[in-house]
DNA sequence: ACCCAGGGTCATA
DNA sequence: TATGACCATGGG
């Protein structure tokens, strides 16, 4: 049997699942904080330090730059990695204000956003392009973990190539969608929700829309 | 008690 | 380039 072509698979997932409507958050600037805490992080805990933030009123740069380490971390502690993401958190709050804000930001070509966001330490590749995908409505595919498992499974892809590798090839396999921004935000959404309330609830996916995605594979 | 989560950085070879 | 250690809470 022929393996699924990229769309297939984009097909059958948003048939089974229906939209997404990711990313959660209320405003471009909750969405940013939203994907740096949630690195190797559930969206559950990530979701009590967002709360946190806004029940302090500090859900802005200039308020979480101006705190202290130590205030700034307790309040992230659910998230985990809590001096981590504070120090990181910060940085990104200290780059968007010396870039101007949002407004500023916005006239800048993906190209050189996207470098000028992973030159923030703290932000990676994903982190990078999750911001841009679903902060800035830039067509930019984000692989993750997911992604990458799930792909490999399906034998689309080695599964041992580079991020930027991967992304390259999503990217070029959905060359000819017209909405990119809109299918690669669903896309992904999709991916990890299949991720999470399917592969791990029912191991051998034995009536998985993508039918051989985990079959001979031991899910974790 | 163990596994892992919507990763990234840094040190080492 | 490519591994490994490290970060840390909360749910299954």
């Amino acid at each position: 049997m022929a393996s699924l072509t990229f769309n297939q698979v984009y097909q059958r997932l948003l048939r089974q699942y229906g939209p997404q409507d990711w990313w959660p958050g209320d405003t471009a600037f909750e969405i940013m904080v939203g994907a740096v805490l949630t690195q190797n992080t559930s969206w559950t805990n990530v979701e009590r330090a967002i709360g946190n933030l806004k029940q302090r009123d500090a859900l802005s740069s200039s308020r979480i730059v101006a705190m202290p380490h130590a205030q700034l971390a307790r309040l992230l502690t659910p998230a985990g990695y809590f001096n981590v993401k504070a120090t990181r958190l910060k940085n990104y709050c200290v780059w968007y204000e010396s870039q101007g804000g949002l407004s500023k930001l916005k006239r800048l070509s993906t190209e050189i956003l996207r470098k000028s966001l992973l030159s923030v330490n703290g932000v990676g590749a994903e982190t990078a392009d999750d911001i841009l995908l679903y902060a800035f409505d830039r067509p930019v595919f984000v692989i993750d973990a997911y992604t990458r498992r799930l792909f490999t499974r399906l034998g689309l892809v080695e599964g041992n190539e580079s991020y930027e590798e991967l992304r390259r090839i999503f990217e070029s396999k959905l060359a000819r969608v017209k909405d990119k921004v809109g299918v690669f935000n669903e896309y992904h959404a999709l991916i990890v929700h299949h991720a999470k309330y399917f592969c791990r609830t029912k191991p051998r996916c034995q009536d998985c829309c993508l039918q051989h995605c985990c079959i001979g594979a031991v899910i974790s």
